[in-house]
DNA sequence: GGTTGTTGTGGTAACGCTGTCATCACGGTA
DNA sequence: TACCGTGATGACAGCGTTACCACAACAACC
């Protein structure tokens, strides 16, 4: 039973070669029979097939990757995933590249995005076809070393004019900018706001003070705190906010998060939402509406956002002409 | 200027022989200076690691991966990770294996996990050095894929006295039965429950009504939705519970997302909680103490969980005994 | 002074696959 | 009949790295 003694250094699985062995013809026409079936012949097709499936075998990408210079790897920067904001964008990603036959390799930068450097560099490493970062604040380094991989490259979740190469976002100034004017325009006068001390968080903060300037309020309280924010924070500042004699009729909070935990100290103290204070969250719960009371927020398309991201990334990566 | 060409099939980037002829040694030095620095002497290290500064060099796993049999890449399987549940988990594992030197590929099996042996394939083709799953369910095909692939294997979020090799995780029906117990002892008699229909929530489910049954308990309204279950849903399920006429004065919800929901209706019908009705959530947010009204819940180590699992790996990766 | 380690380095041959080009069989055309 | 084009298959070499073993230099020992 035994065979010709294997080289000391085979991992003794499955090769191509051993299929094409079993089916009788050469390793390149089992290679072609699971990436170009068109090249093959419908019975050839057949015989090769089942010596795969009698076989076992398992095509080794690593192998692959080498030969072909595909890796058929996306890697996703996010700075955290535990916020649904980035987790859905994430899911939508890895959706539509599987689909398309990528699979994602997920990086955590943290907050900030201090390991971005090099995480960068392990993950490139294992040169993916393209690579994926959230927002547009890097370090030269880093800009430089996704410019000598020369694989497509989309930042997003922030906008700039000046992208790296694609981008996929929406500009945080403008949202600040959007919110002041719309709790302008309800009434409020006495507005308060409770943030991530992150860039896109601090940008929404520019964007909302200097509306509110435009209407002629000045004195406007702003919290930053570390990000990512949470429920437990979110309450912990509000009651900072309220002890020190502060009474906003309307707070601004940088996340979904946030807004609920002012909520709940709010509530807590016997004041009604939105009757002595508003509350505005931002974008990461997707049922603020179905909360009660009913939570303002902004509302970002987050799948959207993965969703387009992906098909940007594939339409480079397979030679179409991308974004 | 002009080098001799290289063959045409070169990717054209700095490879390890590039670094090896720039330093004057041979590239089984440079690959020992990058992979096992103990081998080498100072001043060896410090020509060559010299050499790869200026040249740019960034190494190709594929090759390395190819040649050791050793991907340094582990894969982790999960439903979903838009809750925070798996999110939490997901990202402590993907934080301890990369402090090691591992990176971490996701896979999205879906709700339910009618994917997992497509994607299993596709996964073991990257020759991950472990996997993760999540839950104790799989078909016979994945488990027997998993036992060919003969590397470590850990199943969290659940338990099963047969793992396919590790398990991190505990047991739902105990759970289940745990919150029947504790809402009886507080007095509570009239019981509803509503969750999701994944395996471990029908197990959950199990648990809670053989508590109940065991304290005399029978007519429990049980609602089972699709998982995951949303904060909307969980509201829509509470209006229906209440419009049917039932008035449970406990309320037991798979998930704090529906248990949120199941709040809110009650709240927006001007019942007051925990008098007029208790809401007992299960483990997916970690601020559920900070809400208002507090929520009761089940906490869950989620990010424990991702580093015992990650620990477990890890040990057994690295030759050592394992769990 | 010969023998025995010990330490650092290198040569060679894989690892498992695919790009490239060659070959072969076949049918249609002149 | 000779020629050509086309479509299917194969031979060969190479992708960039590491395992394995060999070897040289040197120190330590009796």
């Amino acid at each position: 039973m035994s065979r010709s003694a294997p080289s000391s250094r085979s991992s003794g699985s499955v090769t191509l070669s051993d299929v094409a062995k079993l089916a009788g013809v050469s390793p390149i026409t089992v290679s072609r029979v699971l990436n170009r079936p068109e090249l093959v012949t419908p019975d050839t097709m057949e015989i090769v097939r089942d010596a795969i499936a009698r076989t076992g075998y398992v095509p080794n990408m690593l192998a692959g990757g080498l030969a072909s210079k595909r890796s058929r790897l996306v890697a996703a920067l996010f700075p955290t995933i535990a916020s649904s904001m980035f987790a859905e964008t994430m899911e939508s990603l890895t959706d539509r590249l599987g689909e398309a036959g990528y699979q994602v390799l997920l990086g955590l930068s943290g907050y900030p995005a201090a390991r971005e450097d090099d995480l960068l560099e392990a993950i490139l490493s294992r040169r993916p076809d393209g690579i994926l970062l959230t927002g547009i604040i890097h370090s030269p380094s880093t800009r430089q070393k996704l410019l000598a991989a020369k694989i497509p490259v989309v930042e997003i979740w922030d906008y700039t004019p000046t992208p790296i190469d694609m981008l996929v976002g929406f500009s945080h100034e403008r949202v600040g900018e959007a919110v002041g004017d719309y709790l302008f325009g309800k009434g409020y006068r006495r507005f308060a706001m409770i943030g991530g001390d992150d860039d896109r968080a601090m940008q929404r903060r520019n964007g909302f003070l200097s509306s509110l300037a435009r209407h002629g309020i000045e004195d406007v309280p702003t919290i930053a705190i570390p990000a990512p924010g949470t429920l437990r924070t979110g309450r912990q500042e509000m009651a900072r906010l309220l002890d020190g004699g502060r009474k906003p009729d309307a707070v601004f909070c940088n996340s979904d998060a946030l807004a609920q935990g002012v909520i709940a100290e709010a509530q807590s103290r016997g004041m009604s939402i939105p009757g002595d204070v508003a509350v505005m969250g931002f974008g990461d719960l997707d049922f603020a509406a179905y909360t009660f009371p009913a939570l303002t927020t902004v509302r970002i398309d987050r799948r959207g956002i993965g969703r387009i991201a992906a098909e940007a990334m594939l339409a480079r990566m397979e030679g179409r002409n991308g974004l």
